[in-house]
DNA sequence: CACCGCATTATCATCGATAATCGATGACTT
DNA sequence: AAGTCATCGATTATCGATGATAATGCGGTG
């Protein structure tokens, strides 16, 4: 949906909420810790408006909460929360592969090739995060098979969270098992057999998930 | 997503955004109308900023469509954006069936049936957006069986557009037929025949892409 | 000593005004 | 006459200030 153009880089709450986005991602707002409008807006220099658009903006986005007069922070979704993500995900990912499939051309598959290689080196490095940004990359090129705006808009909204986690929430998860995971999707693309890829695609949200309620360590409270 | 408490109606924003969504869903501002934002503020006697955050979360809801600097008009789906969405739909329906109707009670069908009988009476006087109101509750009420918070989330973000749809690009779409279309969903989930409900609603979908297939007339300008 | 209410404080929500930008119109050049 | 450029009106984007609201801490009371 919302074009990210690279030319069109002149409205500053846009700015603003890459910006925050990006400090999410990255870690420098843990999830739970409060985000202050006018702090942040004296930190990038603007005032209070661009950034209480910027705010809502993520809240859509899913990765901050708005309570009114209370103010935003960034969320730490709940594991029933994820596992609900996962299954939804499930279902929009099949979708795409069947979708997509019966129209997939060599460049896609070398593309995706290329995705998941770059995920394997993250992981080989042992860099957890880099992992889930090639992971994202990977399973958002996958959807993109098949050609439906409206399907990758709904899945875009709901991967921040699996990415949060990731990064964040899971201490044991190691980058190598995540890229592991991927291999039998891979390889059932390579035979373009969709109902193989849709079956390999399905068992990987399921170990994601099994891993995920295994080694869950509910929140602790942080300001 | 953004809690609909009912308790809550401070927020300003928010007053005006429920506004706005009802005066475009119920045709007030046509499809491709501009919305001037200072012209809304004076309308609902606000300041421009609660009107500004308004339609960026009408924007989010995928209702209007604001260019920088340019303001903000009423989307006008594609044909395709819209049979998009029934895919998509499709899908998340019939994961929220599998999910729910094991432990749907008899409490939610009556609810369910409820729902229909009051679109079919919608469809008897002929009242053509009373009858998408009323399909789209009959939807949500089936998605919310599954009791996944996510899912639901996911699913409004999508329903908008169908809506606006039925309202108002389809001139031939008669209520009867629509509200007839939901029979066989609501006969199988009597029988709580998971497969049976999956396929009638997959049916449904169908049906409903076709119709909009055949009887689609592309946009005239207006402003 | 525990509890309740009030004042204080931090922060948001809203406002009115100003600056920035767009599209159109009309003047000017060739 | 056609094309280019400056200007204008309309509208958005941003700002700084003000009014509202919820959390916090203090002092009084039983």
């Amino acid at each position: 949906m919302t074009t990210d153009s690279s030319i069109e880089r002149s409205v500053l709450a846009d700015q603003v909420k890459d910006r925050l986005l990006q400090d999410i991602l990255s870690g420098r707002y843990a999830p739970d810790s409060r985000i202050v409008e006018t702090r942040v807006a004296k930190e990038v220099g603007t005032s209070q408006a661009p950034v209480r658009e910027a705010l809502r903006g993520l809240e859509a986005l899913g990765v901050v909460e708005i309570l009114p007069f209370r103010g935003a922070r960034v969320r730490r979704p709940s594991a029933t929360e994820l596992l609900e993500g996962y299954a939804v995900r499930a279902e929009l990912e099949s979708l795409a592969v069947r979708l997509g499939i019966p129209a997939m051309t060599d460049a896609d598959l070398a593309e995706i090739e290329e995705l998941h290689q770059a995920m394997q080196a993250a992981a080989k490095l042992g860099d957890r995060h880099e992992v889930a940004v090639r992971d994202a990359a990977f399973h958002a090129r996958i959807v993109q098979l098949a050609h439906n705006g409206t399907l990758e808009r709904v899945w875009r909204s709901l991967e921040p969270f699996s990415r949060t986690y990731i990064t964040l929430a899971s201490p044991s998860a190691d980058g190598q098992w995540t890229a592991d995971l991927h291999w039998p999707i891979l390889r059932a693309l390579q035979e373009r057999d969709t109902a193989q890829v849709e079956q390999a695609l399905r068992y990987h949200f399921l170990q994601a998930s099994e891993h995920l309620a295994a080694d869950w360590r509910e929140p602790q409270k942080r300001d």
